[in-house]
RNA sequence: GCGAGGGUGGCGGAACUGGCAGACGCGCCAGACUUAGGAUCUGGUGGGCAACCAUGGGGGUUCGAUUCCCCCCUCUCGCACCA
């Protein structure tokens, strides 16, 4: 290479640590509603702080900080904020376990994590830092709380609720998967308990519709949230019991069927249940309520199970026919959808079908299918498409379709039902029995009942001086200072109310507190909100599909009808990320191993050869952790941040190796060579500029051309597509191509052409590199000789003139294969591209003697010719 | 079972609306510089001696298919008695 350079190692640790104390000395990241350019609001999902960023962290940072800085060097008005989402279960179990208190468990994680985060060159707006953890913002919380209660959107009630009986809490639905609890996978219990609710419900109909309105986000999330929410369309129908006062109200989404109901399927835990079943048949049917209840605990999410029943003695009447049908317990009947008890028609039910074999109970078929009339008798399985009505009165021989409108308006008539909707999403319960979250600020009087905490005595503050036994309930229970409290109507002795919020609450609605963070008189400013909302790009786990999103979705809407804002969706375009994962190492005498347990493929304890498992999600009680200080320490934060985003694109999972952090950290030292051991030839020399131009050689026209043409490609890459990975590749084929290129000769002149195109194409690298990079990026651009730094400089454009080619390559196929490759001017018509694709001697010996049946040219790219 | 998304070299992954399959990186091989190099630079690297064969398997459409259509296998994720 160039002699006479004095070598400059890459040093990441110094050239950080500097342009990380320059960003924040010049405030580079600093958002203002007055500063030029098209607002463009960047969002990453805040962190738990639990001590340490961990890979996923890294991953969604990267991600955000390269669209962040991409677009302001496109001339954009970020806001790129973080923030804490700091309440939460784990301090309060490090409480429990090393007596430290909550909040300076979480002051201390917080201190640790931004120090990381900083680390990292992330250019975050740190002014805008929110913690949900403090009364500044839980305040608002509670406020936005008493509003949606004054407005009947909070509201208290008893229900059965999902208890985790390791958290010592409750769990909203969205919080239980598969029966167990989401954070600890306890097996979840049901416990009757007196909650607050927020009535999302209220917005079934508008989340619902919106997801089609967002184009931005992946369908899977769309199609996951439609599904949770679980809107189904049918009639409420009631079922008198024959010779009671009751009436059982079923749900069904088939009135056409209704002719067809042969039996009635209650939910073993009905409350009807009790009154209706015979005296005789008492102890079955309670005997089997208990069974359904424990087979319920054991077995839950486990699958089909054999549909089972009992009858309870009772009959009902079926309003339309009068026909009396038996009324069962079943196992397959949940109370909590619809209304608990389900008509049976199993002609077209496949469950009531197996159910109506099992008990030998009638089967009348009420829809034929268009050519075809069903032998009940001969029928194998239920039938549940369309056709024409039979045994229907009055709308025998109508398609079912039809026949549907008109039942549903006869019962109407009748009196016995109406045209109703269900959804499977509940209202959300948010009370929690715990100490660290967010105080719900109600206090209970004797003679008023539930009285809201009036707005001046916000926040209602945590008490800090309670004691953490990890038994019983809410350490503010024990707390007398926080409980005793008078009535703010009557001023008779009160109660506070001592459960908390859930923690999802708080982060629903952070990305508006980012807009105006020191708002004092409401949550957020409405110019501020209306300006920087929605979030133009949302950066998170798929994790949060539906819980995080959901909630956020439907705070956005309550505050748009509280006045607070105009807009009806938080989040234009989402990114949901892959998860970081990583090889497994085991011993086969101590189970997992971590990496550094495993050095050298033994394991560090016994000696024995380490196992290779299976790629999995990076998680501590796998042991295939990768700890991002670690990476940082050795390779400095630009190449891990580079090596996230280049293993995979962002949407895909990424497989964690060494092996390609080192390739990273390869490729980042090789640009720093390429510029600093060109730099005494490049100095002083000016950029290439077209317009006074200058002879350049073919290689330097085609160097200008390859730099050109990655501007354009790493552009788009980023922008269209966020294909990372294949954009930081094109940087690296320039690089390549740079090496070899090498017009630094001794002697050269400054005024060189060829020199001035390489110095062009150097200030292409650095800028191209500035998102992924940063750190290295700025240190090379300042060693260009650049006075103005990287974060305020403009993102390169491409000169179209540049990509111009003197020929392109022309593959000739013949016969579908590759026979030939000709040069060709570009834009060559077809005939001038046939005559010399035949004229090309490859493709004489394939055409020799045959006879061209077909051409075809493809501009450009390709000539396809078959011959015979 | 239903829904969604995948299956491409030894590995991670490229290939925009059908147009040279395997960009880029890792690994590996060779060479250069070196006392040495796990540093760096250069070159090579799907399989096969070849014709050819190769994008999970089998059909189809097409001059041409990783890309479009049909059938099947397989993996991952989500939902799972939703009446």
């Amino acid at each position: 290479m160039y002699v006479g350079e004095i070598e400059v190692r890459y040093d990441p640790k110094t050239i950080e640590a500097r342009w990380q104390s320059i960003w924040e000395r010049d405030g580079a990241f600093k958002a203002s509603r007055d500063a030029q350019g098209a607002k463009y609001y960047v969002l990453e999902m805040f962190p738990y702080p639990s001590g340490k960023i961990h890979m996923g962290h890294v991953r969604n940072y990267s991600i955000g900080d390269v669209l962040a800085r991409f677009l302001t060097m496109r001339g954009c008005n970020v806001l790129h904020p973080m923030g804490w989402d700091s309440f939460g279960l784990p301090a309060e179990n490090a409480a429990i376990q090393h007596g430290i208190h909550p909040a300076n468990w979480t002051r201390e994680n917080i201190t640790n994590m931004k120090t990381q985060l900083k680390r990292m060159g992330l250019g975050y707006d740190w002014d805008r830092e929110v913690a949900t953890c403090l009364p500044d913002y839980y305040k608002w919380n509670q406020w936005i709380f008493l509003k949606l209660f004054e407005k009947g959107m909070a509201y208290k009630k008893r229900s059965s609720v999902n208890w985790c009986p390791s958290c010592l809490t409750v769990l909203a639905n969205e919080q239980v998967e598969d029966g167990l609890c989401w954070r600890c996978s306890t097996i979840v219990d049901a416990k009757e308990l007196e909650q607050w609710f927020l009535k999302i419900t209220a917005y079934a109909d508008e989340l619902l519709d919106c997801t089609y309105k967002l184009p931005g986000w992946p369908e899977k999330v769309l199609v996951m949230q439609r599904n949770w929410i679980g809107r189904s369309e049918g009639a409420e129908v009631s079922f008198k019991v024959d010779g009671t006062d009751e009436a059982i109200k079923i749900f069904t989404t088939r009135p056409d069927t209704l002719y067809g109901v042969t039996f009635m399927s209650l939910a073993a835990s009905h409350p009807l249940l009790a009154k209706i079943t015979t005296a005789e048949r008492k102890a079955d049917v309670e005997a089997f309520a208990a069974k359904v209840k424990a087979d319920r605990r054991v077995n839950r999410g486990a699958g089909e199970e054999i549909k089972e029943g009992v009858f309870t003695g009772a009959y009902c009447i079926n309003p339309l026919n009068g026909d009396r049908a038996p009324v069962y317990a079943a196992n397959f009947v949940l109370m909590e959808y619809g209304t608990g008890a389900v008509m049976a028609v199993p002609a077209h039910d496949q469950r009531d079908f197996e159910f109506a074999k099992t008990y030998g109970l009638p089967v009348r078929v009420v829809i034929n299918p268009p050519s075809q009339t069903f032998d009940t008798d001969a029928m194998e399985c239920a039938y549940a498409d369309e056709g024409v009505m039979v045994n229907s009165g009055r709308f025998n021989g109508m398609k079912n379709t039809d026949a549907m409108k008109g039942i549903v308006k006869l019962l109407e008539e009748k009196g016995v039902g109406k045209g109703s909707i269900t959804y499977k999403l509940r209202d959300w319960g948010i009370s929690r029995q715990r100490y660290w979250g967010c105080p719900i600020p109600i206090v209970y009087c004797q003679a008023c009942g539930a009285v809201p905490v009036p707005y001046n005595d916000l926040p209602v503050v945590l008490p800090e001086d309670v004691s953490f036994t990890g038994k019983g309930l809410s350490p503010l229970v024990e707390s007398p200072g926080f409980i005793g409290v008078k009535c703010p109507k009557c001023g008779s002795k009160a109660r506070r109310e001592t459960d908390t919020m859930d923690t999802f609450v708080d982060s629903s609605w952070y990305f508006l507190r980012y807009c105006s963070p020191m708002a004092t008189g409401l949550p957020f400013d409405k110019k501020d909100a209306e300006y920087w909302m929605p979030v133009d790009q949302y950066v998170g786990g798929i994790e949060h599909a539906v819980m995080h999103l959901l909630y956020a979705r439907f705070f956005t809407k309550a505050l748009r009808d509280l006045g607070l804002h105009g807009f009806d969706e938080p989040f234009t375009n989402l990114l949901t990320q892959g998860m970081v994962c990583k090889e497994t190492q085991k011993c086969p005498e101590h189970g997992f191993l971590f990496p550094e347990e495993a050095a050298g493929g033994k394991c560090g304890r016994c000696g024995h050869p380490v196992e290779a498992g299976a790629v999995e999600k990076m998680s501590k009680s796998k042991k295939n952790v990768v700890d991002p200080d670690k990476i940082i320490e050795k390779y400095g934060a630009d190449t891990t941040r580079l090596f996230s985003l280049f293993a995979a694109p962002p949407e895909k999972d990424l497989d964690w190796s060494a092996d390609g952090v080192e390739g990273s950290y390869r490729f980042l030292g090789r640009v720093w060579r390429l510029v600093n051991e060109n730099l005494s030839a490049v100095k002083g020399v000016k950029a290439y500029d077209p317009r006074p131009g200058g002879v350049l050689s073919s290689d330097a026209q085609d160097i200008r051309r390859i730099t050109h043409e990655t501007i354009k490609k790493v552009t788009h890459d980023i922008e269209e597509r966020f294909h990372f990975n294949t954009a930081i590749s094109a940087i690296m084929e320039l690089v390549n191509a740079l090496y070899i290129f090498n017009p630094c000769r001794d002697g050269a002149s400054p005024e060189d052409a060829g020199l001035r195109v390489f110095m062009e194409s150097l200030n292409a690298v650095v800028a191209l590199l500035t998102p992924f990079a940063p750190h290295i990026a700025e240190e090379l651009w300042e060693k260009l000789g650049h006075t103005t730094a990287l974060h305020k400089a403009r993102w390169p454009v491409y000169d179209e003139a540049a990509l111009k080619r003197d020929s392109v390559l022309v593959v000739v196929q013949i016969n579908g294969k590759v026979r030939g490759k000709i040069n060709v001017p570009p834009g060559s018509t077809e005939d001038a591209v046939r005559g010399m694709a035949l004229g090309d001697e490859k493709v004489k010996e394939w055409t020799r003697d045959k006879t061209l049946k077909k051409f075809v040219y493809v501009p450009n790219k390709l000539v396809s010719m078959v011959v015979s």
